[in-house]
DNA sequence: TTGATTTCTTGATTTGAATCAATTCTTTCC
DNA sequence: GGAAAGAATTGATTCAAATCAAGAAATCAA
């Protein structure tokens, strides 16, 4: 069994019935670096959990593409804007590495959700998570300066920076990749 | 019949039933100029649909206060993911004019959600709407330079200039007030 | 392996916004 | 109504990060 619907199991003590579905819903992807699980302007038809490789999520931009959100193993990963209102998506989500993915559909998340009452928890759970997230992110734009989002980031995740590109992370944290590379002198990584 | 419960019955075609229940459950409450519906630190134990006057949500920091949204008339207030995972908020939300709101408890939410279908389908709309505009915010600060976000909030939603103080401003787009000041006389506002 | 991209670093310069400071304009409320 | 507090403007200066410009290092592909 993969080790994403372990988790899952082991969170929300799934009977032998729901991991059943739940197992037969999702479709395995595969993705090579580079490739586009989501293209701005489409509507997000499926939500993943990615079960092995790291993504990133970013808009487009006349100059650069602005890397805003990073997925490791255990992420879900989509845009719940685009996918839960159906509208066209403003956001791109492309592999870094290649990515094996647990494919769920709109219809499927619907019909599991109704039917299960453990993994409309779930699914209750992972908007729950969204919305803490986007907290959190909109405030490190407003009280922390470029520098200390460099400083909070290393010291949370710093094994961002062994596995993802400097100027993705330069992206994520709204400034260009010069300054990253002087932040990181400054501060001996 | 207030005004947004008129609202919410055009969109969703209550029963009878239904706008009883609603209306049973909703708790007027009057805040005056500076209150605060909530309160960084504390959990956000309750949503309010906005009846009229308009507020503010915002981060505490040392420096100054980090004005990051704005409410008016038929708004929903609150700190969802401080409601949502009654987790303690990380935000500030407080009276800009005084303001009349109609609010529910958490456990009204969570009631009315699981017997009605269509509050339910209420509640789901709200989330849905919180979604996007997350995205847009983000986009906003990772595409749009702080000039840009004037204009376009200048072209978007003119009357908040009208009713908001400009620090407050200034905050939400992440500028100085005396920053927003020349922005202003170089646009002609 | 080597040549070619791409990524990262380092330096010099420019620039936009913050900061500091002073004044005017508005509210608020005794 | 008038004093006091708060909000907004305007100017001078500073500063952090962007930009511009090479090079170095790493990755990729032939």
């Amino acid at each position: 069994m993969k080790r994403i619907l372990q988790n899952i199991n082991i969170l929300f003590d799934l009977t032998n019935e729901e991991l059943a579905v739940l197992e037969q819903s999702l479709k395995i992807v595969t993705l090579k670096k580079n490739d586009l699980f989501l293209e701005a302007g489409t509507i997000c038809e499926q939500i993943a959990f990615l079960e092995s490789g790291c993504m990133r999520l970013f808009f487009d931009t006349p100059k650069k593409e602005a890397c805003s959100d990073f997925y490791f193993e255990n992420a879900v990963v989509g845009s719940f804007a685009s996918f839960l209102n159906k509208s066209p998506s403003i956001v791109n989500i492309a592999a870094i590495e290649s990515c094996e993915l647990l494919v769920l559909s709109h219809n499927s998340v619907m019909e599991l959700t109704t039917n299960y009452s453990k993994l409309s928890l779930l699914a209750d759970s992972i908007i729950r998570e969204q919305f803490l997230k986007a907290e959190k992110r909109e405030s490190s734009f407003l009280v922390q300066s470029p520098e200390e989002r460099f400083k909070n980031l290393l010291e949370e995740h710093p094994k961002i920076f062994k596995r993802v590109p400097l100027h993705f992370i330069a992206g994520y944290l709204n400034i260009t990749p010069e300054t990253l590379s002087r932040y990181r002198a400054k501060f001996l990584v």
